[in-house]
DNA sequence: TTGCTCCTCACGTCACGTGAGGTGGC
DNA sequence: TTGCTCCTCACGTCACGTGAGGTGGC
């Protein structure tokens, strides 16, 4: 797919500055797997805004919370199952409060019918 | 709330055993809160089957996958999550299917209206 | 009594952050 | 050219596992 709009792009110094951490340190998590920053064809890495945001949620899990990059690892890959299931459930709840919608419809409807009919023929 | 049928209880060093861990780690891994064995009256520690489990947990996240204790913490806690979250999923699956099911017959029901009054009423 | 338990302290190992050092191409 | 980048190597620090050592109560 085509990138619709231009984003900015750093280089490892400016990155290192933006989310205040040792160049070294992310050619490591790089090493490790935690980020995967594009390169240039001079080879290169270029951070874009969600690497950016990506090395402040580990940056979070190993200095506020302790973790080493196994668990920071781990806990990211949890937290996208996680919000994934989430929208999920967010998109089932919008379907069944649809089909509740319809449903209140169809009973107003069937005030037009006999209710012990009704009753007899919903009942399974 | 009363215990119904007695459970299987473990000194530590029958809990270590269970789990090929040492008893020192066993005691580490309780100080940093990651496992919360009852006690007896003389303060001897007692391990559950629950925390059993949750000691094999544990030892796999550790050792598998070399994580430390705080991930391990998360870990669990967000898989504890994530499956509160699955369930609650399955559950809103069934109730849609239920829905469905009485939908159908209100369909079924509506057969026996004009269906351009129905379709008008159903609009909104 | 013996063998367990409780606890604290100490030490070896390893992961991590970070600096040095040497290289090469915008 | 300068200042960046690339890489590897090395070292200090800290978490973790585990053993020692001394205690007390089934």
């Amino acid at each position: 797919m085509a990138q619709r709009f231009s984003e900015p792009l750093f280089v490892i110094s400016v990155a290192a500055r933006l989310v205040e951490m040792h160049p070294q340190t992310l050619r490591k998590y790089e090493r490790e797997g935690l980020i995967a920053p594009s390169r240039t064809s001079g080879n290169l890495r270029l951070y874009s805004d969600q690497d950016i945001e990506r090395l402040r949620q580990v940056k979070y899990l190993v200095e506020e919370r302790s973790m080493n990059l196994a668990g920071v690892q781990m806990a990211l890959d949890l937290t996208r199952e996680l919000l994934k299931l989430r929208d999920k459930l967010d998109t089932e709840d919008e379907e069944t409060r649809k089909i509740h919608r319809e449903l209140s419809n169809m009973l107003a409807m069937l005030g037009h019918i006999d209710q012990e009919e009704v009753r007899k023929q919903t009942r399974q």
